[in-house]
DNA sequence: GTCTATAATTTGATAGAC
DNA sequence: GTCTATCAAATTATAGAC
């Protein structure tokens, strides 16, 4: 594996955990077992490792989804996909959305840090309600809103709590609404 | 007013809008007109003025719905005015709940602050599930437990989108579900 | 309670050798 | 691409005067 895509997955893993001011160039040098001034050769600026990392999440996220939609044919079935995301996450790698952390401390970002959060919110609250259109649902856009805003806040409550109930509480209301 | 107050005042604004590490001793002294040095004589550690900030935060609260739990006899009048607490802050403010921003950072902060983050969600979510309970609801804990969360993560996508009708749709789902 | 002065550490960042 | 060396700024924190 490359070292930009080594820096990216460990700035990534550690942001999840401690939020954006809480992740070092130094920490994440010392991980790798390399010296953190290597890092401003592949990103210059923090600001410009923020911003890479917003995007390739959420390029992860939409592509995953576009293999979900392509596999299966029913909306109840891809907002499942969609929950299952967030689920394998949380549970098999103790991690949170990255958006959600990072969307907790917006005010604080770099502009271009914050306006990727803000576009991967907006472009799944999209995608979730025409999920929710497809199903029949009268408010779709409302629905998308509820669902993205109860698993993100359900993984920041189960994480900080470390009580996976809490997210398997806000998974069931979620696909309870899908019957 | 005295300058602990003004100190916690400042610095719970400051944190829910960036979180617990872009908020320094100086930018609160900068805001007071007054030195760095003169905050470590109320709190001695950046610790201890974030373990004090959980704690008013909590007992603010609880305070606040014990006086709702005096003047409003229906359990579902107990929901509601728990939700328009978050919702006057969010709108009158913009500001997310104190806990739900740390909380997306636990990982990264001292174990005291992190403790009292989680001691809020426990007692929120207990004092939830008390009033789901006497609606007659037959999980009362998940409803609870789903309420907080969606309120949670809905403030914090709401602010960093800075589109209150995510908040709003969040509120909504919440009070149907009263009926 | 607030100040000046200062220490110790961390952090983001750059220059230039290899 | 990574290293050494180094810097400037920021940050938490302390000592002691007023």
């Amino acid at each position: 594996m490359d070292s930009a895509t080594q820096i990216l997955d460990i700035a990534e893993r550690r942001m999840r955990q401690t939020g954006y001011n809480a992740v070092s160039y130094r920490d994440i040098a010392a991980e790798m077992g390399i010296k953190s001034a290597s890092l401003h050769y592949h990103f210059p600026k923090k600001e410009d490792l923020g911003t890479a990392l917003t995007q390739r999440y959420a390029d992860n996220f939409a592509s995953a989804l576009k293999d979900t939609v392509s596999r299966e044919a029913k909306p109840e079935d891809h907002i499942r996909a969609f929950v299952d995301l967030y689920s394998v996450e949380l549970k098999q790698r103790g991690l949170v959305c990255l958006c959600a952390v990072l969307g907790a401390e917006t005010e604080g970002l770099p502009e271009r840090v914050s306006h990727g959060i803000k576009r991967f919110f907006d472009t799944n609250i999209d995608w979730l309600a025409q999920q929710y259109e497809a199903l029949g649902k009268d408010t779709p856009a409302e629905h998308a809103k509820t669902t993205l805003s109860l698993l993100s806040g359900a993984m920041i409550l189960s994480a900080s709590s470390d009580d996976i109930s809490i997210f398997d509480a806000a998974v069931e209301n979620i696909f309870r609404a899908l019957d």
